[in-house]
DNA sequence: TTGCTCCTCACGTCACGTGAGGTGGC
DNA sequence: TTGCTCCTCACGTCACGTGAGGTGGC
């Protein structure tokens, strides 16, 4: 028979987590004293306290190693438990060594003073939207060749919306894609959120953006003619941090009052792990 | 302007952050209505909000994250902070690590359903411990060949530590190394906790065990002369969860009430995690 | 009038750590 | 009598999620 301060140094954990053991029913000592309180374990449940132990440091809970200790959990639910479990850790893991990857690029970036302002890049999923759109191919990606595309483009797409009678009911999003015309051509999509059937009945496309699973997002403030060094930063910070982009970022308007340098905008780039820093995770 | 819900849905955080930030003076509203309370954003602030969530992202509190964005820390301050958090998210990842290969070696136990009741191993620091000891030689490790050698060491040991009037203020521990005196021969050290000054000015020697780092225990129940399977299992623990014996364990005797057969006992074996999942965490 | 958005409390989370304030046996 | 160990509350942790209960504008 112990007291519960000998009880606790064999076992190699706290007083106070031997108290709160037996507060969930977890590990109750065999006597207590019924005058004073005092609590009496012996040798044999240091391997009862052990296997708590064990259980817990896997990672469960202190109510899941109660269940599985008490026998209420099958081999089968055990082995679902350890299965849910390891998802858990792969993923955590994973997520873990991006944030490492982060780290290691902001302090790489101090220790060169590059003296940009650490990039206020967000990691997001982006959800699928509805939106009507008109597209039209542009010679190349820069400002000045999209602009002149794409603004005639808003103009008829928003026309043709109020002669449907279909509002607008969010903001208005551009994207792009090589094109084959030529090499350096671009398929511009203009488009704006709406609540509409999808489909061609109309003179403009319905279509559902899809989903982008894992997006690097950046606000942009002022004209889209000075997109250029926001969108360099967003690809330099997606290659520092161990990320390779899928394609041309979305560009989401989140606020234009009519005056262009007043625009507030969101590049949302698609991207994925390398492979080299991806592998651990999801063997 | 923004309403909270349309400031969140841009920045795709919930209202509630929103309101959390705003409480804790991370991110205030521009302006809030005196009459309703509610509370207005501008776009411009979503790049704060984006450098929020980038900070919380990195694991930083917000706490942190409020002093890293208000400038309160210097350049110097920021990598202290940084290097720190690597080496947190190393050792979360190292830990992380050695729990996923535990469960996967739960895992391979059930689907071999090699019927063996999960072995109650715990992976412990061991403090350095001040002991008296003697020591002789035994043939062999094996449990016939260490009795005979331990026991009379053991009685020697009270009797002079009587003589010399100290007393043992703790449990006994025995522990071996090879000897060169043949191929299979071990060095039997007994000793008992006591707190005396070391060296050697009685009759036996006074001396730390050293710290053991990291050491996977287990408890064993029952004479002595019954603890190849325990320690067995033991070793069989170690190899399937990524690590490699440095030694032969300890032996702590936590109860001996005169009859070896309720004798319990903690093996204590010094480990370290093998070269293959080791690398990640401390490069 | 019905929805919708907004508001302010305030509890709950998980496994204890950390006092506060007090008691029984050597 | 002084230490030591033990006891029972009860608050705090961290970043919100989740109601409860209520209000203003379309």
């Amino acid at each position: 028979m112990f007291a519960i301060g000998d009880f606790a140094r064999h076992g190699r954990v706290s007083v106070r987590m031997l108290r709160h053991y037996d507060a969930i029913g977890l590990l109750q000592p065999v006597a207590v004293d019924p005058e004073t309180g005092y609590r009496y374990y012996e040798a044999a449940q240091l391997s009862r306290l052990n296997r708590i132990i064990a259980l817990k440091d896997l990672g469960f809970t202190l109510q899941q190693v109660a269940s599985v200790l008490d026998e209420q959990v099958s081999a089968a639910e055990l082995r679902g438990m350890l299965i849910l479990r390891r998802a858990e850790l792969q993923s955590q893991i994973s997520a873990d060594t991006a944030r490492l990857t982060s780290v290691e690029a902001r302090l790489l970036s101090i220790e060169h003073e590059a003296s940009e302002p650490a990039a206020d890049v967000v990691i997001k999923r982006i959800a699928p939207v509805r939106v009507a759109e008109l597209t039209a191919i542009a010679p190349s990606y820069e400002p000045e060749s999209i602009t002149p595309v794409i603004q005639p483009l808003y103009h008829d797409l928003f026309e043709r919306l109020a002669a449907s009678r279909i509002q607008p009911c969010g903001p208005g999003i551009a994207y792009y894609e090589d094109s084959v015309a030529s090499e350096t051509a671009v398929q511009v999509h203009a488009t704006v959120t709406v609540a509409a059937e999808p489909g061609d009945r109309h003179d403009f496309h319905v279509l559902d953006l899809p989903e982008l699973p894992v997006a690097a997002t950046v606000i942009h403030r002022g004209s889209m003619d000075d997109v250029m060094p926001t969108g360099q930063a967003l690809a330099r910070w997606i290659d520092a941090n161990g990320y390779r982009s899928l394609g041309y970022p979305r560009e989401l308007t989140i606020s234009y009052t009519g005056n262009r340098d007043e625009m507030v905008t969101e590049l949302q780039a698609p991207i994925a792990r390398t492979k080299q820093t991806d592998r651990r995770g999801h063997e």
